[in-house]
DNA sequence: TTTAGACCTTGACCTAAATCAATCGGAACG
DNA sequence: CGTTCCGATTGATTTAGGTCAAGGTCTAAA
């Protein structure tokens, strides 16, 4: 999980990574000092819970390290995971008190939490916050509905090489270059997580993922490590014309 | 399409509505004067596209009266809805060019634009602004991701119990009042465009509407006119336990 | 009053994905 | 070195919802 670049909310953190750096980059000494004061670290277990829906939640919180994922789940037990939170990703609702989504580290995570009141209080005299807060919502905004169409309308086998395209679009842009050609990465999920995520079972999941490999479109090296052949072949699969960015 | 209060981004606007009244309340004639000076009207047909996803934006806007929706389509013409957006509604994102959705007028329907450019230049100098509107973006993340619920893992029925809901909850509370007993509404929305947002087919929808109704679930008086028996026991219908409200 | 055109309903049939069930593979552990 | 366990795979079968097709209803225009 390599990252570009580790600015943070806090002037000398070298923790929290790039999403950040917009809000840091003009800082007020006083201000950000006043952010190292209420912040502190949390670290959880792969498969721990973070926070239960429904739960008070007195933190907001940044991810430095490892995957959570944002999940609703209904009374029977049918579950939807609505987001995954990479690091840099922003956790919590300033001016609501309780959490909307069950959160679960998927692997071990840390996460940079800031107590919810001073933050409060310091978005509002450092109007920077705000406005950085604001533009990595609207991306969160545009990311889950393009997760709608996703949901709404695509095959099963759409859905998949929507996913694979997505996971490995990010890791490009780790290396800081446009995907493209042969591909390979480690999967962050297992299969009833990309179940999950994508509205399908489990058993779905691993047939269209055999599918995709006995049609060559993917080669599979044990269950997690996922070689795709041709990014641009993928895309097509996928079904998408434009390239939007889910994963947050 | 009734409104509880006129408020508006402008001091002396007597058409924008409820939302933006916390932008408002704390106005400062100077900043409030420049919103007067960049503001212009828009009125749109019933059935006529607002702007096409792609295209250049260069405004924001408020929905003042009637109805728009944000919808994705795919090459092949398959089409989700990802959003209804109801009178006070704001539309357009500061910092982005281009239109990510198709936007469409669903009934007739009037927006109070402002030229992006200096609406930008004025969130900077007018924090509330930018609080309001990301306060809006946050509840709207939390609609959008309800309704990656319903799209992933609700039946058929419970997603038509579930949009029934929405309608007769927003219808409830412009009456001021919690929704529950017996509720009656003209539905917004064609047989098709319910299918689009729901993702399902104009059959299935037809067909879940006809069993609700033989169920005693709901009543129907033509094609648009619904009443709705009993909001509790249509809520059991639609699988929710919290009380979430997508529209928006 | 007829005609045309949306929009909606209903039926028959089909298929993609869910469900149920058996098996496999590899890591952890005695 | 076997056993256990968890996740993944694969097969057989079922089913919810899609697809195709034939009317029905209402409005609005001729």
């Amino acid at each position: 999980m390599p990252m570009l670049d580790t600015h943070s909310f806090a002037h000398d953190c070298g923790e929290c990574p790039i999403r950040h750096r917009a809000v840091c980059s003009r800082c007020e000494a006083t201000e950000l000092n006043r952010l190292e004061e209420i912040k502190y670290y949390r670290s959880f277990q792969a498969g721990q819970t973070v926070i239960w829906s429904g739960d008070r939640m007195d933190f907001v919180a940044s991810v430095v390290k490892g995957i959570a994922t944002l999940s609703q789940t209904m009374e029977d037990g049918r579950r939807q995971m609505v987001g995954l939170l990479l690091p840099s990703d922003f956790l919590g609702r300033p001016g609501r008190a309780n959490a909307a989504y069950d959160v679960t580290a998927t692997t071990d995570l840390v996460m940079c939490c800031f107590r919810k009141k001073p933050f409060e209080e310091m978005m509002l005299n450092t109007p920077r916050i705000g406005q950085r807060l604001l533009e990595m919502t609207l991306d969160e905004l545009d990311s889950a509905r393009e997760w709608m169409l996703l949901l709404g309308r695509k095959t099963a086998r759409e859905k998949i090489a929507s996913l694979l395209a997505i996971i490995a679009r990010r890791d490009a842009s780790l290396m800081q270059r446009r995907p493209s050609g042969r591909i390979s990465f480690e999967l962050p999920l297992t299969r009833e997580e990309m179940a999950d995520y994508l509205g399908l079972t489990l058993e779905t999941v691993s047939r269209q993922m055999s599918a995709l490999r006995k049609d060559g479109i993917i080669a599979l090296d044990g269950k997690r490590n996922v070689t795709i052949q041709d990014f641009d072949n993928l895309m097509e699969v996928a079904g998408d014309d434009s390239d939007g960015g889910m994963l947050s």
